[in-house]
DNA sequence: ATAGATGCAAAGGGTTTGCACTTGA
DNA sequence: TCAAGTGCAAACCCTTTGCATCTAT
């Protein structure tokens, strides 16, 4: 990552304009608008880059490809709206998952994926 | 679904006898233990008409392929551990989720995952 | 000038599907 | 008997990789 081109600034931009976090797909399509032709393997390679670069952070999907957004948020959990497949970002969280481990287990992070419906998609049913 | 055959037989036995989600190599690898040779397309095909069925629950894992178990036990979520890579089933469950969520937003559900050491390898570390 | 970055196409890895053979009822 | 079920191999989909070309420095 020593280059600034216009296909990585492109999907630097992507993110930082984007306000919930994207897929490859996501983010292939929408760099595309500023340099058509970008190729996915482009894509992979700079989410792969500015991830491992700390640049970016990693949300794994259960059940979906994974998606990513810009590091340095505070902790916080996601909200997958069943219709539009998007996920959006939830303030906040709840403590006292400790108890309900079992004996001799031991918590290292724990993560909290609610389903359901958008306002988008919830208010135009 | 309407024969009995050794293949499937074997696959539910596997199930019935554990009492964790597996994945489907998990499964291939027990049933073939009874059923040597099993096709791992048979096994797909199996898992995938058991939880058609309904005999089956299906837990999508994040960054990781699905596991799945009998269905029926009560609501409850689920523990990965780090090292081994075994999934636990873990009682109980935490309210109050609903006051997470933005204006707008209606849960159908949610998805907890705990992530950290086992009991065996939290001990023998 | 030259090594990093890109785009294409081929290669991987996991899952599904087509098809001929096997087998349960 | 004979269609459901199986095993194999090919097809698929998404992601990664090899390589020639392009380009930021």
């Amino acid at each position: 990552m020593q280059r600034n081109t216009k296909q990585r600034e492109a999907i630097k931009d992507v993110f930082c304009t984007s306000d919930r976090p994207l897929t490859v797909t996501e983010v292939r399509d929408l760099a595309g608008r500023t340099v058509s032709g970008i190729g996915i393997a482009t894509v992979y390679r700079n989410i792969k880059a500015l991830a491992d670069a700390g640049w970016l952070q990693v949300i794994e999907m259960p059940g979906d490809g994974p998606r990513y957004e810009r590091s340095g948020a505070a902790h916080h959990h996601h909200f997958l709206c069943s219709r539009c497949e998007r996920v959006y970002n939830i303030e906040g969280c709840l403590g006292g998952m400790e108890t309900l481990l079992p004996r001799g287990f031991k918590m290292e992070s724990h993560d909290l994926l609610l389903t359901g419906l958008c306002a988008n998609c919830g208010s135009d049913r």
